[in-house]
DNA sequence: GTCACTATGTGCGTTAGCGTACATAGCATC
DNA sequence: GATGCTATGTACGCTAACGCACATAGTGAC
C-alpha cells in the first residue's frame, strides 16, 4: 500500500534502552527467569504504517510484540474486500498460531499505526513455550482475550452502526496508543471497519460535530474521550473488561 | 426456551456401548494412554433443544464433546439481540476457555440440536491438561480451529447476504449430524445468524425454489449440496479447509 | 372436526449502507 | 502561485435488511 510515505527521516535507531521490551504487558508480565531466557533473542523493529507482518496463510517466520505500533489482523476476501478481526498492541502478541500448531493464520497482520515492536524468532517462542511453564500459560490467557476480541468484533459487525463501530476502533487504538491522536486516513480506516470510505466520513463528521473528536487529513485526535465511550457500543467495554479480568495488571508493573 | 417439546419419550438411554467416545473427533484422535485416563471420567447426557450448557460470565463446571448434537456458541446482547460466534459439533469441544484460563467466556453456550454429548468435569480435562501431553496440543489446535470460525464468522456478518449465511449455517449444521435434515424453525435460526424471522423466510423461501432444500416447520432437508455449497459465500469453505489443514482425519479413524 | 397454537408467508413504509460520480480543500513541489 | 495529488465532502439512486402488522397454514389436543 503506501507504506513509503512514513518512512520519512530514519529519525534515530530505537534501542532496548529507550525502548524497554518491558513495555509490553505480555513481555513485562514474565518471570524473570523467563526475561532472562528471551529477552536476549528480542530483536527490535520499526513497522511502518501498512507493512505486512506475515501473510494470510504463510508460516509464521516471527512472532511481533507491539511497544507503540498497532497491528491489525485483517481478513482479506476473494474479490479484496476486507474486514479486521482482531488488534494488536502493546497489550499481546502477533502470531499466536505458531504455539497453537497452525503455524499460519486465515488472516493476515497489517501494521496500522507505525511504531516499535520486538520480534522473536519463532522458535524461540516455540522452545519457551515448550517448557510448558509461564509463558504457555500467560500466552493461553492472552488468546482468550483474541477470542474474546474476535467474538465481539462478529456481534459488532452484525448488529451496530458505522459510527458505533467507529467509536470502538477509536477507543481500541487510543487505548494502545501513548497519546489520543490516530494517524489514520479515513479511507484505511474504512479498509479496516470492512465499509465504503464515504460512510466513515459520515460517522466522523458527525462524531466532529458532537466535539468529540477532531480531524484533517489522516489526523485525528480525540477531544472526549467519555463522550467517546458514551456513544460506542457495549463491544468495547465488554472487551476491556474482560481483558482486565484475563490479564489483570501486575501490582508493581512499570508505567 | 422451549426445550420441552423435544423432550418426548425418553426412548432409550444412550450409553457408551451404542454412542462410542471416539464419535467425537477430539476425543478419537487422544492416544490409548490418554483414553485409558480420560474415557473412565466421561458421562453421557442427552442434550434438548435450547438447553444452556453454559452461561455467558459463569464458570465452567464441564466440558462438552458432542456426537450428534450441536451447539452454538452465542453472544447475547444487552438489549436481547443475539448473534452466533461459533458452532460446535462432534468435530470439537464446548470449554476451552477452561484451559485457557478464563474459566468462564463472554458467550453463552446452547445447544442447537439436540442429541448425544459427553462431559467431563472440569478439573479432569485441566488435570490431563497439564500434564503438557497430546491432549494439550490437540486442544490447541482445536482452538485455532474455534478462532478461525470466530474470524470468518466476523467477516460473514460483514460483508454477506442473509441468503449466503443462511447457506453457510445449514452446511456447518449438517456437517455435524448424521443426515441432511435440520430440525430447526426459521424463528430459531433467525436467532442464531442475528438477523429478523422474515428474513430467514425470504432466504430459505429462495433456496427452496431454487431445489436446495425443502423445508416445513421446522424441518429442513437439503436435497442438493452441490449446488448450497455453490450459493454459499467462501466463508464455508475457508473456514473448513483450515479445519482439515489444522486437524487432519486420522488415517484409521473409525468412520 | 374444532380449537388453539405455532410456524410460515406477505405486505407495507423506513432506514442504513452501498456504488457511483463529482466537488472541494489541504498540502507539497516546483 | 500554479500544479498535482491526496483527503475529505456531498449528492443521488439503489438495495438489503429492518420493524411492524397481519394473513395463512400445518399440527397436535380434545
Amino acid at each position: 500500500m503506501d507504506r513509503q510515505q512514513l518512512k520519512a527521516v530514519p529519525e534515530y535507531v530505537p534501542t532496548k534502552a529507550n525502548y524497554p521490551p518491558e513495555y509490553n504487558r505480555l513481555l513485562n508480565d514474565l518471570p524473570d527467569e523467563v526475561k532472562e531466557r528471551i529477552f536476549p533473542h528480542l530483536e527490535i523493529v520499526s513497522l511502518e504504517l501498512g507493512d505486512v507482518v506475515c501473510e494470510a496463510g504463510s508460516k509464521l517466520r516471527y512472532v511481533y510484540f507491539p511497544l507503540d505500533s498497532i497491528i491489525s489482523l485483517l481478513y482479506v476476501m476473494e474479490n479484496g474486500a476486507s474486514a479486521e478481526i482482531a488488534v494488536v498492541g502493546n497489550d499481546g502478541m502477533v502470531g499466536v498460531a505458531l504455539f497453537m500448531g497452525g503455524e499460519s493464520t486465515t488472516s493476515r497482520a497489517v501494521v496500522q499505526s507505525a511504531g516499535v515492536a520486538y520480534r522473536l524468532f519463532g522458535q524461540r517462542l516455540k522452545d519457551e513455550f515448550n517448557r510448558h511453564g509461564a509463558l504457555l500459560h500467560l500466552l493461553l490467557r492472552y488468546s482468550q482475550v483474541l477470542l474474546t476480541q474476535m467474538a465481539q468484533t462478529a456481534v459488532c459487525n452484525r448488529h451496530h452502526s458505522i459510527e458505533q463501530q467507529l467509536c470502538r476502533w477509536l477507543l481500541l487504538s487510543i487505548d494502545r496508543l501513548s497519546d489520543e491522536r490516530v494517524m489514520m486516513t479515513q479511507e484505511l480506516i474504512a479498509n479496516m471497519l470492512g465499509v465504503r470510505r464515504e460512510g466513515v466520513t459520515d460517522a466522523a463528521g458527525k462524531l466532529q460535530r458532537m466535539g468529540i473528536i477532531n480531524y484533517s487529513r489522516g489526523n485525528i485526535e480525540v477531544v472526549d474521550r467519555k463522550l467517546l465511550e458514551q456513544t460506542c457500543c457495549e463491544c468495547y467495554s465488554v472487551v476491556k473488561q474482560e481483558s482486565e479480568r484475563l490479564m489483570p495488571l501486575k501490582t508493581c508493573t512499570k508505567k
